[in-house]
RNA sequence: GCCGGCGUGGCGGAACUGGCAGACGCACAGGACUUAAAAUCCUGCGGGCUUAAUCGCCCGUACCGGUUCGAUUCCGGUCGCCGGCACCA
């Protein structure tokens, strides 16, 4: 492991010039690049190897578009309300704020040592007042235009984080943070209205340079279904039960119908008979959690006693309740097709209802089905004036027909919900909202804001449903902005997501006191170009962030309306056997001692040569020799060739253009792995050559440091100044290549009989297809038996002979 | 159950629109230098057959089959692993 250069003496002194020489300087003249990393939550275990990655990344791809002659913007920050810094906190048996701050110098003094170009003077922080202002502020925006409202239903609560949860951070029926069993509680919420913005929000994704798995994550997330709304009176009354199907092609097969147990109707609908069972069947399933009414596949249900009229066949249908509906999707309500449907199919075998095929898979109609056939494929039968049909076209003219006829409505469907989105918990934004006997709901006066956290006796979660503000008398008892009444204070706290629904906006404008952030610099600056991160995310700060872009377009705050042009999901870092690294798993890699032994630039360069970027990879501390190794070798042979003035050979213009094309290739398809395996390949190349013409030229020198600056800037700053550079290597321009240049004057190609390789020949790169062949014809005569069917050349790669 | 993605040496991984499979690196083995070790440098390194050693031949990219002069790459099927969704009507 002996260096022959001082690695820990030439990082120190270039991490110490970039400091007082900022490399990436706005001089109004260059186009701008924004290139942001998810920002962190202040942990208190610290970096290890793996957060390492992305950070590396994003660095290496900042100053390659500095080097491309942008101005960059690479901001940092911290996530630093929520669960995770809270709960942290309270294991800790300190103050949050305490907490916070301590992790954030201390990861602050990790992230240093990646030596990544960050503008510290962007820096935010998520529970900073002058910043949550302005969370604030677009809360307060949304409650103005009715995207924020009150509302209370049995939501997601975690009984160990002692919170309602959103949608999103419910994983399998579990708390997304501490993997504990969501149950359900009744509570009154504030929502966003993220709903609204669902067409959008899909539509959009089109236009994203994202990976394809994310965009179908949040398509699937957002769940759009096409279908048709559709009224079956009930019998012996004038009320209408409005069902949604996807299916309506298969109306006249409904044998039945469903409600939800939350469905408002579920409980009038019984008779006296059976109006007990109902009652029960509505208070059991009231009380199951998510997670057994997931859990429990095998159907149940209650007959409610009244009967519903099918639209089309005039049929007396029986009305029954299940879980298996539920009751926030469509309409509470299914119209039920056991024909076509494995889930109702399910139901009327248990229950024994009739099951009435409307479609005959290839016009055959089954005498006894033991299975449900959902596909629309096939001829429509037993379907009155629909017989013959094929069902595939009437599946999408059936929504209209049904409209047209004033049975129901055409319609579409999303699985999206509003977002739950306040807190019981203290570690967040309060929600700006007074509560008013007489106005309702009012605002805190945009001149009051930020309405400040305040300080708090006891801060762990109640558990009661409210947050531990509630208790703090002097802040809850104030006035009504309006009328001057007493009136009390919202008492809930903003989610995690709240800040880092908007932070990238605010780094650009960050220390701007009277807006979010300046629409001169927005216009400038925004929106980010490219976005590095783990994939995590991709259902919940990716979507609440395109929400919030969206609706802050649509107030006029920012002129564009989505906030990531492109997304780079790097892959995890884990220990042996894919184990994820975690402190009780003992299995966590440190980057500090790496960084002592071997060096930044050493480690920065493993971190890539790892593997792909955007899959996970075992970390196994022996690579790093390798690179280690290469940057040796190349920092040597640099350091002494650099004063020899050697004349460049055509050999050496022809290596360097096409270690140029290489190069550029592999970086901009985000190959980085193999960037770097480049750079080892010619760095091999050139010590070879060097032995044998002398040295290596100048310019050749200089390209390859240019080339390596990226990922190691120390080195490249180092080597730069050796070769003659007065200014930083990353005020070079980036090099070129020369098509002509690389042309080689001897081409290798393989001879190939019946596609097997039997030689392989030099030929001058300009030989003509007959030459080619019988070069190499002549090369292999006893491998060639019968007659020659056909003779292929493939200039530069194969010739292949065929006979038979 | 549904929808994605992936299966290449001892290991991490290369292979542009089908064109010499295994680049680059790790590990390992042998050699040089050294009193010795480390570091460094050189050589070898998918499997099998043959050979004194070369040369040479065969097999080989999860498995079976297809298209093609030629398949890790394209198509059909099977198995295995990983990820997402999961009673959304």
């Amino acid at each position: 492991m002996a260096s022959s250069y001082n690695h820990s003496a030439i990082e120190k002194k270039w991490h110490e010039n970039w400091k007082k020489n900022p490399i990436n300087v706005d001089d109004g003249k260059k186009p701008k690049y924004y290139c942001l990393d998810m920002f962190p939550y202040p942990s208190g275990s610290g970096l290890h190897v793996g957060h390492w990655r992305g950070y590396v990344i994003s660095d290496v791809w900042s100053r390659y578009q500095i080097l491309k002659g942008h101005y960059v913007i690479h901001p940092m920050g911290w996530d630093a309300f929520g669960l995770p810094a809270e709960n942290y906190a309270i294991k800790m048996g300190v103050h949050p704020a305490k907490s916070t701050a301590e992790n954030v110098s201390n990861i602050k003094r990790q992230i240093d040592e990646i030596a990544a170009v960050y503008d510290w003077d962007m820096e935010v922080n998520t529970t900073d007042p002058e910043f949550y202002k302005w969370t604030q502020w677009i809360f307060v925006q949304m409650f103005k235009k009715g995207l924020a409202y009150e509302k209370e239903f049995p939501i997601n609560w975690c009984p160990s984080c002692k919170t309602g949860l959103a949608n999103e951070e419910v994983v399998n029926g579990c708390c997304e943070r501490c993997g504990t069993t969501v149950t359900k509680k009744n509570l009154r919420q504030w929502m966003l209205k993220i709903t609204a913005y669902a067409d959008r929000l899909l539509n959009d994704l089109d236009k994203l340079d994202w990976p394809e798995k994310v965009k179908k994550m949040q398509t699937d997330w957002i769940g759009k279904s096409y279908g048709a709304e559709v009224d079956f009176k009930v019998e012996g009354q004038e009320e209408a039960i409005t069902v949604y199907t996807t299916r309506p092609d298969t109306l006249y097969g409904a044998t039945f119908m469903v409600l939800a147990p939350e469905h408002a109707l579920a409980s009038s609908l019984s008779i006296e008979e059976t109006k007990a069972a109902v009652d029960q069947y509505i208070y059991d399933a009231s009380m199951k959690s998510n997670v057994d009414r997931l859990q429990d596949k095998e159907k149940t249900g209650v007959f409610t006693g009244s009967y519903a009229i099918n639209p089309l066949s005039g049929a007396k249908v029986p009305i029954w309740i299940s879980d298996y509906v539920l009751g926030d999707y469509g309409t509470g309500a299914i119209m039920c097709v056991p024909a076509h449907d494995d889930r109702d199919f399910e139901f009327a075998t248990k229950f024994n209802i009739p099951i009435i095929q409307v479609i005959a898979k290839d016009g055959i109609e089954i005498e006894n089905m033991t299975e449900a056939y959902t596909e629309a494929n096939g001829t429509m039968i037993n379907s009155g004036e629909w017989n013959g049909m094929e069902s595939s076209v009437l599946k999408k003219e059936a929504p209209a027909m049904i409209e047209t006829r004033g049975l129901g409505k055409k319609t579409e469907n999303f699985k999206l919900r509003d977002w739950v989105f306040s807190r019981q918990r203290y570690w967040g934004e309060p929600i700006p909202i007074i509560h008013c006997p007489h106005c309702g709901n009012v605002p805190v006066p945009e001149d009051q804001l930020p309405l400040r956290l305040p300080e708090v006796e006891s801060y762990q979660p109640t558990g009661t449903g409210e947050s531990p503000l509630a208790d703090i008398d002097e802040w809850v008892n104030t006035t009504c902005p309006e009328c001057g009444a007493a009136a009390k204070r919202e008492t809930n706290t903003m989610p995690q997501w709240a800040g880092s629904s908007w932070y990238f906006l605010r780094y650009v404008d960050s220390h701007n006191d009277k807006e979010l952030v300046s629409r001169d610099k927005a216009d400038k600056y925004l929106p980010v170009d490219m976005y590095i991160g783990g994939v995590e995310h991709a259902v919940l700060h990716l979507l609440y962030s395109r929400f919030y872009t969206k609706f802050l377009s649509d107030i006029g705050v920012v002129d564009f309306d989505e906030p990531f042009t492109k997304l780079f999901n790097q892959g995890m870092i884990t220990g042996k056997n894919g184990i994820k690294m975690s402190k009780s798993k003992g299995n966590v890699v440190s980057p500090d001692e790496l960084v002592q032994d071997y060096g930044c630039d050493s480690l920065r360069m493993y971190e890539l040569f790892v593997g792909p970027p955007e899959l996970d990879a075992e970390w196994d501390d022996r690579g790093i020799e390798g690179v280690s190794r290469f940057l040796n070798r190349f920092y040597n042979l640099v350091s002494d060739n650099c004063a020899k003035d050697v004349e460049a050979t055509r050999d050496m213009i022809r290596l360097r253009n096409k270690l140029v094309f290489d190069i550029e290739q592999r970086f901009n398809q985000f190959n980085l792995n193999t960037v770097i395996s480049g750079f080892m390949e010619y760095n091999n190349k050139l010590i070879e050559l060097a032995k044998t013409a002398g040295g290596i030229d100048k310019e050749t020198l200089k390209t390859f440091v240019i080339l390596l600056a990226p990922f190691a800037p120390h080195i490249g700053e180092e080597l730069w100044q050796q070769l003659g550079g007065t200014d930083s290597v990353f005020h070079a321009t980036w090099p070129e290549w020369n098509e002509e240049a690389m042309k080689e004057d001897e081409i290798e190609v393989a001879v190939q009989v019946n596609g097997k390789t039997r030689a392989v020949v030099k030929l001058p790169a300009d030989v003509s297809k007959e030459d080619a062949i019988e070069a190499g014809k002549a090369l292999i005569p006893d491998k060639i038996t019968g007659t020659i069917v056909k003779e292929i050349y493939v200039p530069g790669r194969i010739i292949n002979i065929v006979c038979k």
